[in-house]
DNA sequence: GATGAATGAGGTTTCATTCAT
DNA sequence: GATGAATGAAACCTCATTCAT
């Protein structure tokens, strides 16, 4: 056989990791074999072990893949909605992960839970979900500002802390979702954070008008 | 041999699930041979098995100790603060859920990563999962209602939305902890929750004023 | 079970070593797979990595176990002919080497060869041969230069060159015996260089002679 | 395409088994992939199988070299030296054999170990050696009765077991090299053969004046 | 009741070889 | 003729669990 094209490569790498996370996804990382990834790729095992060298790259490449989506999603959410609220956008950001991670009616959020347990085993999984949660929350953060510098927050409002308050709804919703089930409605959950945001926007704006007045 | 007492059995039973809550803080469940928990405990293999059945019992078991001192935290918060903000509140159970975990000076709450990702591969674990949150949920809604209707916040407030919303804070902020690492400050995060809190309430006050004045 | 004695433990671990050395001297180390090694021994996978930790360390002790019996043979002779010919004696050595190596009929001489050519790539195995090999050495030096200080070689002689010499005989006559099969006589080669010897003590007595007429 | 002339064949084929006697001689037959000769070839895998049906195949030819370049040794040296001493041959023989296995400044006598090993598990690497082994003992014999019937030894002279015992001396003096590395002198093991013989010459001659004397 | 040696199914990975291009 | 991606049997080793003592 002649030399792959890098698309033909590149094809045949995702088809490899798409299996890989249909089965991460039912079973987590570590009840999963590599013969099951191997069965449902329905490749060899030569292969897989082409394209990754081991289950630990493969399993890094996975969780990179699933991180990468929610980045993706954020960047979309940021880009687009420039004069949204933070809460709007991060519920846009939500919503877009799960398109993101569902292409094909599979639910692949689970695997970020064995992302995170997995970081506490494997340093380069954990470098891999420092950088990507750090260009999150640096995305979070800019909402922020922003919001803050458009009058709508308070000067005084703490950014990083904001930041860090809003960035956990998304893995904190993600452990309801999975841990709770359909009763939880993370919908209600922005909404009633909207409704904070609102709330302060209104003081912020009459505090500004008093301070006029004076 | 004598039939051991109930005591005594407690408490054997007890060396060997901190012996194996020792070995899961540091390594998750899966990369914890039992090999590992029978060397940390001192005791035999036979021994493990006559107070743990299986493998997945002990992670069960461990499991659900930690998310029980977790509600312990709740618990003892909800029960003491009557007249703080759910925030408030929420901040002193995050404060106790790590003093709590932390007896002896070990983290165990890397633990709970373990237990979320258990649960998509084991129906006990995920049963006992949805159980502790279930109960962890109920008590944050608690603190919700308990604080709209003391007037803090608008009557419209959505109490389950909210609590979703407040209870996301706890994985979300774990997550960021484990993720980030010391650059994460859960008490900034609090903080600005209870700024948010604050203007609401503010302008929840106005609201009422302006319909009484009217 | 209770605690084997150290005897059991020993005989268990001689009894697995057996079987693999069996394996090892029909087939080299490295065509010898461990489930042959545990077919042959008849206990279960987990038995012999018990008793061996990788099959670099049951390698390891087959190659010590063979150069050990190699070096018992020459402590052997060493020590009981006091007043032979190195040569003699040396015969004896590759006599006994046979005995030990057969107790059951089985060569594993054969084995020898292997651990020769695994020191090229295992460190550990590389410095027990250096270790079985230098301690051959010297006791084929002392031999030496007994036989000189007993007056049968010249003074002039190179105690070490001629136990260089000397040693070569038992790996040189081991890879002619395997290459080239029953036609080589090891008897006859110690018989020739025996004539060598012989003669040139006879020459030496004379050199001392002439000496000593002057 | 059009088919190779029989020097570019026996080119690529000659590059193919030198690239894999670099392997061979760092790592042994069993330690060397054929994606190591692969990739030291710089040819491809189907190419490597063209010239050599198999893995056996590459191992036969490359220990058929290694032990021709020894057999040129011997052969070149007994050519040359018509009236030197058997020892004096051998030792010439020892330094063109490496001479001869370091074209390029690589030692390959180490392969000699690997074939050796090889022999006792594949009947056509034990053919090769056999014929290879019994060619150069037939020329070592040749030395020793050249010499005896000059009248440098006794004509009781057994021209078998001496041819044996200087045999012995290659791959004994090879074996000593690799497990003991430089503190072994093959130099002054030649020459501590050499004294022996010349005390044995010496001791000749005497018993011949003697005889004449009578 | 406690012990710990034994079990063996199953895990990950390698590698000689083939054959479509 | 040459290429190199694909194959899959088989390698080494682990580990949850059992049960004779």
């Amino acid at each position: 056989m002649p030399k792959l094209t890098d698309e033909a490569f590149a094809s045949r790498r995702d088809h490899i990791l798409w299996s890989a996370l249909r089965c991460f996804a039912r079973q987590g990382f570590h009840s999963t074999s590599m013969a099951q990834v191997i069965a449902e790729s329905g490749v060899s095992a030569g292969s897989v072990y082409r394209y990754f060298p081991s289950k630990a790259d493969l399993i890094l490449a996975a969780g990179d893949w699933v991180l990468g989506r929610v980045l993706d999603a954020a960047d979309e959410a940021v880009a687009i909605r420039d004069e949204a609220s933070p809460v709007a956008v991060m519920r846009v950001v939500f919503e877009r992960i799960h398109e993101n991670l569902h292409p094909d009616g599979e639910d692949r959020s689970v695997v970020a839970l064995s992302v995170w347990q997995e970081a506490t085993r494997d340093a380069r999984v954990a470098a891999m979900l420092q950088h990507n949660y750090g260009e999150l929350r640096a995305r979070v953060r800019v909402l922020v500002v922003r919001w803050r510098d458009a009058g709508h927050l308070p000067v005084s409002t703490d950014a990083d802390g904001l930041a860090t308050a809003l960035f956990a709804l998304i893995p904190g919703l993600i452990v309801q979702h999975h841990a709770l089930g359909a009763e939880i409605d993370s919908g209600a959950a922005f909404g009633a954070i909207e409704a904070l945001f609102a709330g302060a926007e209104a003081a912020a704006h009459a505090a500004r008008d008093q301070a006029q007045d004076v």
